[in-house]
DNA sequence: GAGTCATATCAAATCATTTCGATATATAAG
DNA sequence: CTTATATATCGAAATGATTTGATATGACTC
């Protein structure tokens, strides 16, 4: 374990704890990275307090988003969309894609939430989701050339 | 192809191109859509164009951002990084992961720019990239519930 | 209802990612 | 110079994603 750090030293610089109980296995790692069982009980404490406050679900849904805005292919959906409601049919020549190809990715970004699915006769007409998604995009070019 | 949407019309509205050359395939699949090779030749041109339009290579960078952002463990140590500077050992303890997949995930988060690493003795401490990527982690927990 | 068109779903092949133990590198301490 | 610690990299297995033709569903047209 580091010397330095705000939060190692946060971590590790607790005293009070005496019992000696069996440890868990994050546990038993911090003890041998510290050589000390109480400091190390008390940090992984710490530690797990901080794991536990993380909403597993949460961080689940939002790794979908990213998931979905993870392909070129489908950002270039995104770009599209900003143009207007187009059909499938019309994303497909635009790319040059095949139809297949094109509508599973569709049902990627409409599951993740990013757009909105309209029935309109035998057309399905995809428009962006009303909210954060070009945000994001702007975000996202602005980290690469930022 | 719609009779409906103001892109599509747009794109399947102009009548002025004659000469009846041979067509690409995506020009053919517009052509058989439409029924109009000589609308279809215009309408696959304004597509073309913007799909020309497209900076590739950002595409491609800002789908490794997105990329990188996609898997839960790695969410959860972006977040964890918002405490400060941490190491790989203090990273491994607090998800009680092995050491190999932490540094793995890390290497990933540094490639796309969202950390940065700092060689400090035998220790590589990991921060958050300054910029937009608390941003983007809020952004997308607004995406989720709200 | 037969035919056509738009879309979705399926299935198999290919390709990429994740995981984790094992090994390699590199720094520090003795 | 040996040992221990922190991290990175390798390799193989497991898992997941993408691609594409083929088939299925569902709506409009005649």
């Amino acid at each position: 374990m580091p010397p330095a750090g705000a939060l190692a030293a946060e971590l590790i610089g607790m005293t009070q704890a005496v019992e000696p109980e069996p440890l868990d296995p994050c546990v038993e790692r911090l003890a041998k990275l510290t050589g000390d069982r109480c400091k190390a009980k008390n940090a992984a404490r710490k530690l797990q307090t901080f794991t536990e406050s993380i909403d597993e679900a949460a961080l689940a849904a939002e790794a979908e988003v990213f998931k979905a805005m993870s392909d070129p292919f489908r950002l270039a959906i995104l770009h599209l969309l900003r143009e207007g409601e187009l059909c499938v049919c019309e994303i497909m020549t635009a790319f040059d894609r095949p139809q297949s190809s094109t509508s599973h990715h569709l049902s990627i970004l409409k599951r993740a939430g990013l757009v909105k699915e309209r029935k309109d006769g035998k057309w399905s007409r995809y428009r962006l989701s009303e909210g954060a998604v070009i945000e994001m995009m702007n975000l996202a070019g602005l980290m690469v050339d930022g």
